[in-house]
DNA sequence: CGCCGGATTGAAACGTTTCAAACTCCGTGG
DNA sequence: CCACGGAGTTTGAAACGTTTCAATCCGGCG
């Protein structure tokens, strides 16, 4: 596929809502948000999106951009035009197969975000983004280990649905029961069972493994 | 398409999470609910389908079920097995296309659950809830208009993360303020530029019409 | 040194949950 | 015909978790 790599520093827009765009991205290196804010200048990431995910792959079928995307590290990422998606897809079926089904895993991921934000507090629900980011990151290895986490308390505020304030509070609590340690844009969790717990998680929703072939 | 209805009451589950399925279905008439309950024993609502929708068009391509789906109301569906779908797929390359379509709508509906959840208070919480259901419906109809929502304010509770009876109190308010009114398993809304007004309401992610063709 | 982004603190205000009880409507059985 | 029970809605009051505001602290960098 023809690629074209592209550096953008930590802050910068990827692409802005409402924008239309003719290229969907890959993330190659870094963290990126999505971000819907609401008119009362309130804003919410709603997912984010690590290296070797493509972050808007709603690109190829809708014409301007449905959300803004964030780089919350500096990135590398690479577009690749709709034409060439098009064409990849149409000789490999198999390919947009695979699209389809990363999309479906977005959808899983967004709804699980509802049920975390809908039910647990404050603790939990970091506790819960962390456990998904680890497996996302591919990162998780016996009780202990720790990965790059490029996102600030604020971020987290942002993603968790709650304040600054006491997202500090509940990463404090987290620390002192010695389950996760934030430090300078990594996660170190220090007990991964624990962290489980406090967070109810349950990654089965992550699992797209084995998977039904559709098509031939 | 083979088609095959089935007839079911209200309260019955459609398909229970981790059951292996083989075939998506499709709404005909009513509402379901999408459930993820945490071990907590807690419940949430991740997304509504009314009729025409599919709500498990992920069992396309993941053996087992990833949530539960329950009917709200008397629900009449019709199953679609996997072979058949796949056949049509492979024949006429549009219809895969405009059920990814479908699957990208789903993630960004849950997404602005996230952002509705995440963000606002409780009386905005479910004004949003029901402009968003009034648009799915087709309902909306200059400021005055009704449609069924067959839905208790206990499931409004699971479906906006909060207790029933906070719910049972906003609702009050919107009906006070003359914005909305729920009776009876149907939604009256009483001044629907209020009511988007109270959501913060922005319907865009709902729009997909004069969609990009991607393949042929 | 002074500044800036990010983390931390305390205390009061606020929105929401919880609990327990009562109420309404409606279909069923005595 | 009325009593009963169940599902759904409504109520009050106390307890609780979270937000808000305003200030402070810390480390890195120009």
């Amino acid at each position: 596929m023809p690629e074209q790599e592209t550096l953008l520093p930590a802050h910068s827009d990827i692409v802005r809502r409402g924008q239309s765009v003719d290229s969907a991205c890959l993330v190659v290196e870094g963290f990126l948000a999505r971000i819907r804010d609401t008119s009362s200048g309130r804003r919410q990431i709603t997912a984010f999106y690590l290296p070797g995910e493509m972050p808007d792959l709603d690109a190829l079928l809708v014409p301007s951009a449905l959300a803004t995307l964030l780089a919350l590290s500096p990135v590398r990422i690479q577009r690749v035009p709709r034409a060439a998606m098009r064409d990849a897809i149409a000789r490999y079926p198999a390919i947009g197969e695979a699209l389809w089904r990363q999309t479906i895993m977005d959808g899983m991921i967004a709804m699980e975000w509802v049920a975390n934000i809908g039910q647990r507090q404050a603790r939990a629900r970091i506790a819960h983004l962390i456990c998904e980011v680890a497996i996302r990151s591919r990162a998780v290895a016996g009780e202990q280990f720790d990965f790059a986490f490029p996102v600030t308390q604020t971020h987290i505020a942002e993603a968790t649905g709650m304040s600054p304030v006491h997202v500090n509070r509940s990463v404090q609590a987290l620390r002192a029961e010695r389950a996760l340690e934030l430090v300078d844009g990594r996660a170190f969790v220090r007990n991964w069972a624990l962290l489980q717990d406090i967070a109810e998680f349950e990654g089965s929703y992550l699992d797209m493994e084995a998977p039904v072939r559709l098509l031939a």
